[in-house]
DNA sequence: TTATTATTGATAATAATTCTCATTTTCATT
DNA sequence: AATGAAAATGAGAATTATTATCAATAATAA
């Protein structure tokens, strides 16, 4: 599925990079590149950390996953599903669960917001990063 | 200004947070903890680094300035000049551009979209962080 | 199969930030 | 103004995520 058969890349299909990507398409969750890393190494236990950096940059450039940064001190990330969809989040800041929220391009909230932009500053955006840092329904209880 | 004269802070009055404080308030753009502490040292000859990132903590946590990630690897620091508004970045992948764009909080665009969020998820959002990355106009132009 | 060359794994290097700790400042109290 | 307790500081070491280096290996086209 990540790549079909025969030649449909411009890199070549490496172990590592089957492998990362197999990993990342079924990951619920938003790993980091260790966690990624000590993950890859149960399927391919000879696998480098560097191979792993290089690998996610690759695929980050290429658009197959996405990098986050949820203010952790590393970056995350996540396989791309829905290529027609904007993916939000929102953060708890006291128990660090991290909610998705995924919505099609056509019924984005932020829609009207980036054409006024485009127009107002003549500003082509390439791409958006909205997080949302607060309290989850269950830290709020435990605030009180 | 920043604080203003007898007792009225729960920390103490230092000459690197006062320095500090007044060099940001002054300050048009983006500095890097590195950059301040640089600009600082014009001031403040004997100020150290770590007092700088102290200090930027300290200030980010009473909500007096805001710390942003431009993904240039470094974080960078802005004083909250109006607590009455939201501050939102356009940022050029090509030359580096940062376009504010500040607007009040009841003419905030995602006014609608977070009170959506805080129900649907039962989440309360705190702050948020919202960047737009593509090209700016001159940048535009060159792309042809 | 072979030649070419991209990719890899190990590890050293980098760089932003944090930590440590002895010394200095601040500030409430005399 | 002098004192003392605690907070804050500066210097530099430590940490940690990420990059760079380079000889060895694996993927591809011929
Ligand atoms: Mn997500
Ligand atoms: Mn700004
Ligand atoms: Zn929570
Ligand atoms: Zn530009």
């Amino acid at each position: 599925m990540p790549f079909g058969k025969g030649r449909c890349w411009r890199f070549r299909r490496t172990q590592a990079r089957e492998a990362l990507i197999k990993l990342l398409s079924r990951t619920k969750g938003h790993l980091s590149a260790e966690e990624i890393f000590w993950e890859l190494k149960k399927v391919l236990p000879g696998v480098g950390l560097a191979t792993v950096y290089r690998t996610l940059d690759l695929l980050t450039e290429i658009g197959l996953i996405k990098r986050y940064d949820f203010k952790d001190g590393k970056a995350r990330y996540e396989f791309i599903h829905n290529d027609n969809a904007e993916h939000y989040h929102l953060i708890c800041k006291n128990c660090g669960k991290i909610i998705d929220y995924e919505v099609t391009l056509e019924e984005d909230p932020l829609k009207d917001f980036k054409n006024s932009i485009q127009k107002k500053f003549n500003f082509k955006i390439e791409s958006s990063d909205l997080q949302f840092y607060g309290l989850c329904e269950n830290c709020q209880k435990l605030e009180k």
